[in-house]
DNA sequence: GGCGGCATCAACCGAAAGGTTGACCGGGTC
DNA sequence: GACCCGGTCAACCTTTCGGTTGATGCCGCC
């Protein structure tokens, strides 16, 4: 389920891929830029063009040509989220691969980037070489995912007791968040039945019967955000 | 941006202390450690002795003489976190600063790393310069903390309603657990009628209306683990 | 000795949440 | 087309929770 679109488009390359690979860097934290210049640049095939320090600039600059591969933070200060800026850069024709790095590996963070369009999922502890094989593996079109992911990935398949639908997921956070039901209707244009139904739903997979333990115990699982 | 500790094992000589500032960086993240590197050499009278991924090591390194300043991480994939390290390398004699260099700014965070002797504290969405900074004041042995992470002290100095008592506590945690009123007054021997007066209190205290809510604060607080 | 904070419990009431049934729609799949 | 699933909503009922008032006992403190 919620299978990687590897299979979309196997096209004919268009730009350059036997040259450099050159890249775009995406985060709002100037020492990790700093980082991922220092270690990717030691790469004599990769090229980084820039780095942005919001998502806004990242769909900017990757809109033009002569970016390969974008590393892309989930997590941003600003307005933006890595997300929306994944799904906006990855939806025009002839636009760069989409790395996802990131700090954490929860469910939920996982499957956003990857429906967002985004054609890996790196943690941000990854050895150097690991993140140059990944950025490589990326530039060829191939899904790349970290090796944490990848087995979170596998688990949720074997389980899929325990898979909340992308709503779901939503509502759950917002309760997390200590929201009450009157607070989620409103903040996602819905009647309080339905946050109720979502929430009757939530129960029944994570075997649970009351909103707080069910955020024990997606909190648990990684379903959600602390 | 190696993985193995680089100790310079150029002349021991004396501390000079006003001299070049010798630096050890701790953290988990080859990335980061690599865009600490890259940032803090570029100041002429910084001199990076050398970096490591654990916090064990960052306490070994620590107690030979050569180093002036540690930046330490507090989140460490292994055992070790960073609080205990601080602690362990404060407590020696002539022992380095150590600055705390974190992602989070969570009032248990803050308060764990200055009881455990840090000289400072900083946040990863630092601007170079202000790091640059924060190094030479840390070294010079004033205490050096992030604007935002100021506010948040003084925020708590001037609050200090968020200090819930210990039978509360002990609630609310069985709260964040999961736990229905009727299970918690089982788990602890009580009414529900005095589990009912505890959050009462906590709510007040908090200033939440909700246990989800409840939750909610006291984790980002840092109140409750989670 | 009184004062205040903490912990304990009871009774009560209104509001919120939990649970059920049933319904409609749209997008996939067989 | 038939079917299932996800998402939406309504009505109804039961249980839990939130909020209040009031009470008791213990402890530390000035």
């Amino acid at each position: 389920m919620t299978d990687t679109p590897q299979t979309s488009d196997r096209a004919p390359e268009d730009d350059a891929p036997e040259g450099r690979i050159r890249l775009l860097l995406a985060d709002d934290h100037p020492v990790v830029r700093a980082g991922l210049r220092a270690v990717l640049e030691t790469e004599p095939d990769f090229e980084v063009v820039a780095d942005v320090p919001t998502a806004e600039e990242s769909v900017a600059l990757a809109a033009r040509p002569g970016v390969d591969v974008v590393l892309m933070d989930l997590q941003f200060g600003g307005e933006m989220r890595g997300p929306q800026a994944t799904a906006e850069i990855t939806a025009r024709d002839g636009a760069p691969r989409v790395l996802v790095l990131t700090t954490y590996d929860t469910d939920a963070d996982i499957l956003a980037a990857i429906e967002a369009g985004a054609t890996g999922y790196l943690l941000k502890d990854a050895p150097p070489e690991e993140l140059a094989a990944a950025v490589r593996t990326a530039a060829a079109g191939k899904s790349a995912l970290a090796p944490a992911v990848a087995l979170r990935l596998m688990d949720r398949m074997r389980t899929p007791a325990a898979a909340l639908s992308r709503r779901e997921t939503e509502v759950l956070q917002l309760v997390a968040d200590g929201l009450s039901n009157a607070q989620i209707s409103k903040r996602l244009f819905l009647s309080q039945a339905t946050v109720k139904s979502h929430l009757v739903h939530i129960y029944t997979k994570l075997e649970v019967d009351s909103r707080t333990s069910a955020v024990a115990a997606a909190t648990a699982q990684g379903l959600i955000r602390r």
